[in-house]
DNA sequence: ACTGAAGGCTGCCCGC
DNA sequence: GCGGGCAGCCTTCAGT
């Protein structure tokens, strides 16, 4: 039987308590995120007024959540790719990573 | 002058610090938005389980933060486009429409 | 055995090509695309200055690529979740639903 | 004055008209776009039935299209700041900044 | 079938 | 005040 998303008569009252009760959790749950999300916005904006680039502070965060193995993993194929395509000349990263392949 | 990102010379050790500082704060913050947006998720995922339609859901929720002003002005222009393009034949939001149209 | 995402060894010259060539394919098919993106955004534009209002337009569109009764179905899961919610009066909407209800 | 959004009275057909003609072409060049889309899709699983990382590819793709002094001065404030953070340790791009910066 | 990522769209914010 | 760029939300798609 496909799953009914109407309301069952006769259950009216019940089920619209349930149905209340559920959005406004929701709402108030939104609420609450979007406070977090104020806050976040204000250290961002405190961040770029000490002169700090906001782009990277995400970058960081955001590498920050990641395991270090797999970043490396990422890193070396990056470079891999990079290097059969020859993108690999003149960047800091393509130096460095030119080097890391001569020690091998 | 161009806007510093980088971090000046001498002034290394309180600079990172500062830094430090921003990114534990919007860390903790991102964790505690994260923590309320699995608690939404768990909401909708307790609505769909009691045969409530998410869609449905979130679209109310949309609705209620807008100002009811808003709402009907924006069914009275679908419903003029509609109309204009001759999409107004047999769904009941289109025969609703030119009811109301008639009234006028 | 775990998927090889490197490029084996001796066939470096060959793979090279090969993802040489889907990178330009996927660069070109990206340009094309992206090439329609802003001729649409131009439509809107165009639209906008001969006073049509772009959000609904964009509602329209969707409209039009969704089955009469999957729209049908929306509609009356919405109507019959707001007057759940009471929140069925004084707006259109609400009173087409109303009437709709009357009628059956 | 308000934007109309509306469509002027006695004006109706030849406004409807202009609507329609927005519309479908609205809807035309989207059908293109999309087709576009599907292509891109397809060689990206040709890219995985080959044994290359889409991720990877994607990424690439990304770096073509930012200019490269760009791309350094991302690079660079990003050791920067790791390197403040104490985060610069053991990890390729880690070592090669380490090198960098000994260099100045 | 469901969960997690990628892309597209929308609304916001900054810069012009 | 407007347009462009950026972040969040939503939807779609691949993976399990």
């Amino acid at each position: 039987m496909a799953k009914k998303k109407g309301i069952g008569h006769n259950s009216g009252a019940v089920e619209s308590k349930r149905l209340k009760s559920i959005i406004e959790r929701i709402e108030r749950l939104e609420e609450e995120k979007k406070s977090f999300a104020d806050d976040i916005k204000q250290v961002y904006a405190e961040a770029k007024g000490a002169g700090f680039d906001a782009p990277t502070i995400r970058r960081i965060i955001r590498l920050r959540k990641m395991e270090p193995e797999k970043i490396r993993e990422q890193e070396e194929l990056l470079d891999l790719y990079m290097g059969a395509l020859g993108m690999l000349t003149g960047t800091p990263l393509a130096n460095a990573a030119l080097e890391r392949e001569e020690q091998k």
